[in-house]
DNA sequence: GCGGATGTTTTTAACGTTCAAACCCCGTGG
DNA sequence: CCACGGGGTTTGAACGTTAAAAACATCCGC
């Protein structure tokens, strides 16, 4: 394994003019450059990134904690970590992934990877509500940016990138109202959650503005199943006055519509509109195709990586909030 | 941030020792050790990988390739991450992430982090057919370990940790053998695929050995979606001779089962049964819940960081196969 | 009372890189 | 003719750690 000294030997130069090639090449003349150049191809040199950090003190490596999965399903979580890799990689670092207790107890892990230097900073995501990390990486000066806002907090320590709902329900409901449906209901879960406050606001707003009914249209489910959906959906379907269209704050959920909706001989996309969020897998793979927000991945790990490497002067706002994109499918074809 | 050489004047000692009251306590008095372990404890003091790496050239530190998402729906990967980031972390390792295209086409990538010293060996997973990279790795004395077997070869370069589908099957049919079916039939995919082929072969020679029928019930879907997995069984089901038991090589096809039959007035579990592969987080969060083979996640991932990172005295076997576990749910309730 | 064995601690020298300062050479202007 | 400036290059030191060898202390048996 070739090293700057023996470069520098072989092109009859010293290390430090080397070192400058890669990391300065402007200061080098052009034919000591290309000497240099040529030694540097010849033996095959790549720098040792230890010696590197340990000089300069930046490891390039951000962290990124893997939720553990009975958590939350996250399906579309390896779209995320391909996109935050793939973000991270442009600017020359990569993705140190490892596994913390939450809440507060998983901050000793956070501080440890930070002081012994496995990583420059972090990448947190699935935020929760009143998630204690933020301000007590804050606190410690630990870089990091959050993928989520914490809900309910005025304000929130730490630049963050989030996704809009709300305008992503309105998005669903005017898309809904343009294929003729007038009495769009919403699938989600309880208040509890900032998450679905977002997504249920958009949808009551919207259906609002365009002079449609609510009353009686939101629907909470206890979990994220397809049973859950279903049964909200059965409900809906129960009660007095027609529904046409279906806001689902989930893929999972949105799937219980499809198959309620199946079971009794609808036709979803003909006879009720129906719409996901976050287009997982699932919702290109399942019959007759379903309807979904999309979020943008590689925005927001581009967002996410520019804001945390983005140097001390980038005194850029708090938080960046993205639009998901509609990408429509059988299941709310015009009917 | 404390250094060695910090600790070392407030414990009044030389840094080697210091050094050493972390990695060879028993080398010191234990007064000594004691007072040293103080002065660490006070200052707070954390060792710096970099230096540690540089000296010792090794980084603690695994590469994984995240998989392009659109190439393949891997519903399981956050668990695999999970447990694969918690195995290497019990030997106080990590996992880092990259990208790189597929095929020989990558190698430079996996050349590089390793030249580069980013990462001491990898993790393959994702294993193709005619994979190249094992035999590229293998030749440039590059560490790794693969999850998968690259099939249809006699033999394959390096150590691999794989689950075997044909017992997983086995125990499918058997399972759905002792609860009363009879016709069993197989949802697969064309043969090119090994692991198909694997799982195909564990239904036929299982369904042979119990004096069960197979022809006929072997059904190949083109892809791995819903809907193609519905259209096949709705073959089976119009075919001669009824079918009471289906073995879907995936939990999606095994969906589309679920919804044939649910849509033709059957119930799962009761008319047909019908089991899934993986045990993604749909087979539970469908109703009404899917039987499927669970690989042991938890176990692949030890295997394979024990693997990798066992030192080289460690001549242990090419290969491990380890057995899925049938989690039995609603879709294959004995009839 | 001395050679040797054993146990503990210190010294010296790296690992491969980059930073800061010094140096050299050459052209320019006073 | 010399001081000055600046581009191009080298020198020296440092980043924080560990391996190896050296030094020192203690104890034992003869």
């Amino acid at each position: 394994m070739a090293t700057l000294k023996q470069v520098a030997a072989h092109a009859e130069v010293s290390v430090q003019t080397v070192s400058n090639a890669l990391n300065a090449p402007h200061r080098l003349r052009p034919d000591t450059l290309e000497r240099v150049n040529r030694s540097i191809e010849l033996l095959n040199y790549r720098p040792n990134r230890n010696a590197r950090s340990l000089r300069t003190s930046a490891v390039e490596l951000i962290g990124y904690c893997v939720p553990s999965w009975p958590n939350q399903t996250h399906l579309v979580m390896d779209q995320f970590l391909h996109a935050l890799c793939a973000a991270a990689e442009r600017t020359g670092r990569h993705i140190l992934l490892f596994t913390a207790p939450g809440g507060v107890d998983g901050m000793p892990t956070y501080d440890d990877l930070h002081a012994r230097r496995l990583v420059d900073g972090f990448v947190l995501s699935q935020t929760e509500t009143h998630d204690p990390r933020h301000g007590w990486l804050k606190q410690q000066g630990i870089p990091f940016v959050s993928f989520g806002r914490v809900w309910k907090e005025t304000t929130q320590p730490g630049a963050w990138v989030d996704v809009d709902g709300a305008a992503g329900s309105a998005t669903a409901v005017r898309h809904l109202y343009e294929t003729g449906r007038r009495r769009i209901a919403f699938l989600g879960w309880p208040k509890s959650s900032g998450l679905a406050e977002d997504r249920a606001n958009g949808w009551r707003d919207t259906c609002q503005d365009l002079g449609l009914p609510t009353a009686g249209l939101a629907v909470r489910c206890r979990e994220d199943t397809i049973e859950e959906g279903a049964h909200a959906t059965a409900r809906l379907l129960d009660a007095d006055g027609a529904v046409d269209g279906i806001v689902a704050l989930s893929d999972i959920l949105a799937l219980g519509a499809l198959r309620e909706l199946t079971r009794r001989g609808l036709t979803p996309g003909r006879d009720v509109g129906v719409t996901g969020f976050d287009d997982s897998p699932l919702a290109e793979v399942v019959s007759p195709g379903l309807t979904s927000l999309r979020q943008p991945m590689d925005q927001i790990a581009e967002e996410l990586i520019t804001i945390l490497t983005g140097g001390p002067a980038e005194t850029a706002p708090a938080g960046r909030l993205l639009q998901p994109e509609l990408v429509i499918r059988g299941s709310s074809a015009p009917g």
